[in-house]
This record gives structure tokens, C-alpha cells and sequence, in this order.
DNA sequence: GTGAAAGCGCTAACAT
DNA sequence: ATGTTAGCGCTTTCAC
């Protein structure tokens, strides 16, 4: 940059300027403006990040943190947010947290001491009887860089967020699976003290009570475990199945398990659709349909509001409205 | 640090050293140097990240370039990856490409000019017929920083990568096919210029061989789109099945397609492991069994070997022995 | 409009 | 073993 300055007879200074597009409000003459730019392209200069970022203490750069990027859950979200951010030029920091409380903290702060602009955070939480220490999600939420919690967000303390509609979700797959004949509708899901599937399970209460069921008539599996290998899931529905409240219905929370739900009942040699209605979160992979009725969740537009949010909150230095809470509505397989 | 230094009577060197773990190499007193770790532990100090950066030229964080995080596929390899990464507490940079080069160009460029001490790429490759730029590649191939390919690498530069044996994969896969019976076994995958597919291109014909079968009693179908919707593959499959070249086996080189295959002849009617037999790359995912033969591709591995490969490469700085290339053999969900 | 000067917070070479 | 010195490459304030 010197050197640039230099060759040209101009000062660093305005070099500096014109790089950072604030040579018109500086009145530099665009004769030497240009001069500047085209030598600049010409070289294929960039100015150093670090010393920038050092100077100047923004990066253009934002961190996301996510459980996984495994699920299509995931890494729909994830696309929809660096679809936004790379037409934005900025760079997004992704790193997984695994469903652990201590590596989400530890990724968060690798990324706040690597001074992201802004922080997009899908969070873990516990299973319910379980105590997982989000204090580090708060403290986040205290600091100056602008966070968006994605998918769910904290009881406990405001923030922006961008979620989607579970309640409502779960309450119009109740509505079909009652208005195609259910009668007995179980509830088979993750017992996480999560917003978004706290909302699910009261979006299916809702559901039962409004069809007219009896929420007695409704059996509840609540899985307290993520390892796919376990038999809690297999355990339940035989002991179900084998009582006298047989469901003829089935709404699970959750995509991933509702694959291991049919699988366990396709070993009991139960059909879905003939002997069995199932209603589940989660749209079916291209070209293997389930037979389910799925309630599409709309990841990669959450994903673009979150990261058009957290652009807007990086942009307002200071002048701090309110918190913002976006609620996006899945779509329904059956309509 | 300046205050910390001041507070304690050492000098900033002093902090600076301790800070980086080499206070014994430098031989500075046990007691100072538990005094000023004590201070940096009780004032939860951090080293500028950026100045550090600036000052030494190096970043303790990677880069990735990924096509996509979508499929399994490219998933797994990455948590292959950051796990290693994790481990020794450096940073992954993910981006991806989306299968643009321009993209992966640009990303790649913003990679290194944040100096990322490393970098991991799986790169995108064009149909057969099409021509792509890889010149990004190759010059960043034949820069400084260190660089590890992963799942593919280019034809025409030599560089380090980390690849699975795919002609082994496919060639067994035929084999199997064969011994269950299979006597028209065809050929199904993307006509891509990569690598990877090549080789099982070149496996599966020598599998063929081998079997003692007919290559003209192989039909191939090149797919040239990787928009699922196309309906490509379904036309080819419904005139090779209405052909009187009608084939026993399949062969598909890529899972997701794989899938596609099974949609198309389960609209036809046509049955698998009943009126035909099917292998594939890729395992089927947790509960949801295909019933195709499947290569179970170590990406997890393949990950993590290609991280531990570039870590060793950005330890080495200089003594560049030759090109290291890593080959990890498949699973076989038969065997 | 432009240039000089003082940092940003650290590292590293050198002298002590 | 410890302190001193000079940058790293840019931003930014302020005087010209």
C-alpha cells in the first residue's frame, strides 16, 4: 500500500480512502480516485485482513454455531444463511457444537475472540431431568456482538430469534390425522427442554383437544436418548402396540425418529397407511417418500432471516430497538 | 498484557513467551512464570488474536472447501475433519462451493488472504464434455500454503490427497452381483471428470471382466445433470428396460442417484432383489434399508486422515519430502 | 483535498 | 534469564 502510494505520488491516506469506498465523502479527486482503483486492480492488491481487522476491529466475517451439519435439519438452515452471507461477501465461521454444552461454549468463544461481527447460534439444550449450563449463551447474549438464535431460543432471556411455527405445525398434522379417522394419536418424541419441541408437544395437545379427542385416549413415548442404537424407542411401541391402547395413529417430533418408528413397526409387521397414520416434522428425502404426512419446515428460509437479521444488527451500531422474534410457517405435505 | 507486565514487574517478553508455552525453552523462572500464568488465568486474558496474527504470520485455523454440506457424503468427511481439528484446538473454516468453481475460486481466495494455515478442498470437476477453470486450484497448489485434497484430486498437478480406492469398491460390487447370478449388470452414474467416478468407472469394467461377463451385455447410462428433477435417468431406464438388452443388476456409482433409480423402477413395477439386484456407493442411511448391496465409503476416516495430513504438512514448514497420497479402502455391507 | 503521526496488541531479534 | 527495540500493515485523527 505503501508502494502503491508511493508510485503514484499520492499519500497512504488516500489510498486507504479509496479502498474503503469513502473516497467521494473525502472529496478526493476522481481523477486520482481512479488512478488508484486501477492500479489497485491491476495488482490484485487486497489490504491485509489482519492489520485491518486490527485497526479497525471488524472482521466481515460472522460465526455459526450449530449442534451438527449433519441432518437435513442442519444444513438446509446452514445453506439458506451462507447463501445470504456470501452474496453479502461475508465469510461465515461454521463450527459444530455435537450436542454438547462444553464445545458449543468453547466454539463460541473461539469465534467472539476471533472477533466475529455477529454470531448465529443454534443452541443445544437439555433432556428433560437433565441440568446443562447455558450460562455461556447468556453471557453471549449480555456481549456487544449481535447474536441470532436460530430454530428455538432461551426461556430465560429476550433475544433476537427466527423460528418456525412448531405449534402450529404439530396442531395441523393432529387436525389430518383426525380428519382421515384417527381416534388414538400417540405422541412419540425427544424429551428436550427445547423451545421449538415444548411448542410441538403443546401444538399436539392443542390438536387432540380441538379434534374432540380424549388426551387420555392418547399415548405419550417420550425418548430420553439420541443414540439411534438404543431400544427405548423399539421397548415403547411393543409394549404399546401390545396393550389395549393401541394407537391407529402415530405424530413424532422429529424426523430422524419417525424413520426408526417405521422401521420398529415394519419388524412388528405394522403398515403405515393401512394399519397405522403417521404425521411427523420433517420433509421425506427425493424419491423415498415415507408415506407419512410430513410437516416441511421451512430451514433455508429460517436460515435467510437469521443471517438478513443478523446483517441488520450489524449495520445499527448502537440504536437498539427492541429484540426481533420471526416466526416462520412450515409448509404440509398434504396440501 | 503491556498492563499485566507493568502490574507484575516482568517484562511484556516475559508475558508473551509464558503465553506461547515456551518459557522453559527460554529458561524463565518457575515462579515468575506461575505468577504471570495465575494473573492471565485469573484476568481470563486472551492474546489479541488479530495482533498475534499480524505479528507471526500465522492463524491456527484451517480452511475447507466443501461442494456442499448436504449429503452424507461430504458430511461425514467433515465432522471427520473437525474432529481432529478439534482436537488440537485449531479452527475449521468451512465454505462451499456449491459445485461452482467460481465460487470455490472465490472462496478459496478469501480463505488465504484470512491466511488460513492450511487448507483441505474437495474440489468440483465438470461433465464430460464441459470445461471448468481449475487454475484456481493449481496455483493454489503451487503456493505456500499448505494444501490437502480430499475424495479427488487433479489429473494434471500432483499435490498431497486422501482418497478411498473406488476401483477396488466398484470392482467388488460387480463381483458380487456376478455371484448372486447377475449376468447384464449396467452401468449408472454421472459423467463427471472427476477423479473418483473415473476410477469406478474403471473398476466396474474390470469387475466385468473378471466375472468373465460381456461388456456389451452392460449398458451404461452417463447422466449429464445434477438437478434431481430431471428425468433423464428415467428415460434411459425406460428404454434400456424396454430394450431387449433388459439387465439383471445394477450398478450405481452414486447413492443419491441410487435412490433416484429406485423410484424409477419401483414406477415401473419393477421389484429389487426380486427382479433385480442393485449395488451402490454409499450405505443406506440409520432404519431406512434399501436393500441395494452397498460400498460403504470411510468418509469419516477419509476426514480425519486428510486433517492429521495437513497438520503434519503445516508442523513440516519446509522439508517438503514428496507428495503423500492416502488410500482408504471401502466397507461392504455384504461382507 | 492531502500528508504526518500515533497507535491497534502483539512477536521476534537483539542486546543485556 | 530479562529487558529493549523495532516492526507487522493498516486505520484514524488532526493539522496542513
Amino acid at each position: 500500500m505503501k508502494a502503491i502510494a508511493a508510485e503514484l505520488g499520492v499519500s497512504r491516506t488516500a489510498v486507504s480512502l479509496v479502498l474503503k469506498g469513502e473516497g467521494d465523502r473525502y472529496r478526493i479527486h476522481a481523477d486520482t480516485q481512479k488512478k488508484i482503483r486501477d492500479r489497485i486492480r491491476k495488482l490484485n492488491f487486497k489490504p491485509d485482513y489482519f492489520a485491518r481487522a486490527l485497526a479497525s476491529r471488524h472482521t466481515h466475517a460472522i460465526g455459526a454455531v450449530f449442534p451438527n451439519v449433519f441432518e437435513p435439519f442442519m444444513n438446509e438452515t446452514i445453506k439458506g444463511v451462507e447463501d445470504v452471507m456470501y452474496k453479502h461477501d461475508y465469510l461465515m465461521m461454521l463450527c459444530t457444537s455435537a450436542f454438547d454444552g462444553a464445545r458449543e461454549a468453547r466454539n463460541i468463544e473461539q469465534l467472539i475472540h476471533r472477533r466475529v461481527d455477529g454470531l448465529l447460534l443454534m443452541c443445544t439444550a437439555p433432556f428433560a431431568g437433565e441440568t446443562i449450563d447455558q450460562g455461556h449463551v447468556a453471557s453471549l447474549l449480555a456481549g456487544p456482538t449481535p447474536v441470532v438464535l436460530v430454530d428455538r431460543y432461551l426461556e430465560s432471556t429476550d433475544s433476537h430469534y427466527v423460528v418456525q411455527d412448531d405449534a402450529w405445525g404439530a396442531r395441523k398434522a393432529v387436525d389430518k390425522l383426525a380428519a382421515i379417522g384417527c381416534r388414538r394419536i400417540a405422541y412419540v418424541g425427544f424429551d428436550l427442554r427445547i423451545t421449538s419441541l415444548v411448542h410441538r408437544r403443546n401444538g399436539f395437545l392443542q390438536g387432540i383437544a380441538e379434534a374432540g379427542l380424549r388426551e387420555s385416549d392418547s399415548a405419550t413415548i417420550m425418548l430420553h436418548r439420541r443414540d439411534p442404537a438404543s431400544a427405548d424407542l423399539r421397548d415403547a411401541l411393543t409394549a404399546l402396540f401390545a396393550s389395549s391402547g393401541r394407537p391407529d395413529g402415530i405424530f413424532v417430533s422429529t424426523s430422524g425418529i419417525a424413520y426408526k418408528v417405521r422401521a420398529v413397526l415394519a419388524a412388528m409387521g405394522i403398515e403405515i397407511n393401512k394399519d397405522i397414520a403417521i404425521a411427523k416434522f420433517g420433509a421425506d428425502p427425493d424419491f423415498s417418500p415415507s408415506g407419512m404426512y410430513c410437516i416441511k419446515q421451512p430451514h433455508a428460509e429460517m436460515g435467510q432471516k437469521a443471517a438478513q437479521l443478523l446483517l441488520d444488527l450489524m449495520r445499527m451500531t448502537g440504536s437498539s430497538r427492541g429484540y426481533e422474534h420471526i416466526v416462520v410457517r412450515p409448509g404440509l405435505s398434504w396440501e
